[in-house]
DNA sequence: TTGTTAATGCAAGCATCTTTCAAAAGAAGA
DNA sequence: TCTTCTTTTGAAAGATGCTTGCATTAACAA
């Protein structure tokens, strides 16, 4: 996604484009690897952790990046540059991710509303090597 | 899965059956929601927060109990009663669990496996209330 | 330029899980 | 039963990843 795009969803939301978020849009627009926290961090010449972890939450709710968990429960960030919903295979090792084109959730969530869920979402994300 | 059978798994890699890892299964046994391992914990009248870790990671290993990812990382652990592979549907409140009779996996590792990736593995599973 | 509010950095805190190591308990044989 | 060997445990400390509170600073609209 765009900076300049990004800007106009910030002022949407009465937000502000700082030094920091311009530096962590940076970080992220210039790799295809889905990045941590501290990764996002080691890149910046002098951030605070906090303020990476307090942008990424922002800008996920915006929309304009996205989280993947990796096993263990670690949260990776990359931007989002596809519109629609997919899901990724990601390497353990260096957790560089491809996207994957399916999601079988529509079949699933059919059988989750049937047992009776409601607000249905769902994690899916293939690992390997 | 019964007690018995559980020993006879312990036997096979060495492992032996004690008090500890009874009370562990007693309680994991006797409910249907997947619970953490602070969870086992507090069901036990004195058990040490390290011994459930090491005990369910070995049940793990042993194919006794499974392992379900929340949303946010949290590990929780359920006996292993189907031997098929599944996954489930987890309350966000009161993370029951049920279990779902659908994998797409082998569309999925297919595809990942064109990509060029090995030894696959997934997380899928769908949040609901 | 000024005033308002959002955003930052620092310190501290918290939740979850792991490592280390000495002591205790289980299993097997004498 | 006693001995010995190995697994298992509990206690303490540590690691990791993320969050909260708060005083200061920076955006930006008027």
């Amino acid at each position: 996604m765009e900076t300049e795009k990004i800007v106009a969803r910030l002022k949407q939301e009465g937000l502000r484009m700082t030094k920091p978020r311009e530096k962590i849009l940076d970080v992220l627009q210039s790799t295809s690897v889905p990045l941590s926290a501290e990764d996002i961090q080691r890149d910046i010449d002098s951030i605070d952790l906090v303020t990476v972890y307090r942008n990424v939450e922002t800008f996920l709710h915006l929309g304009v990046v996205h989280r993947i968990i990796l096993e263990g429960g670690k949260q990776v960030f990359q931007i989002e540059s596809h519109s629609h919903h997919h899901h990724h295979i990601i390497c353990r090792e260096c957790h560089k991710a491809e996207c994957l084109d399916f999601c079988a959730a529509s079949k699933i969530e059919k059988q989750a509303k049937a047992l009776g869920f409601t607000q249905l979402t769902h994690v899916f994300e293939v690992y390997g090597l």
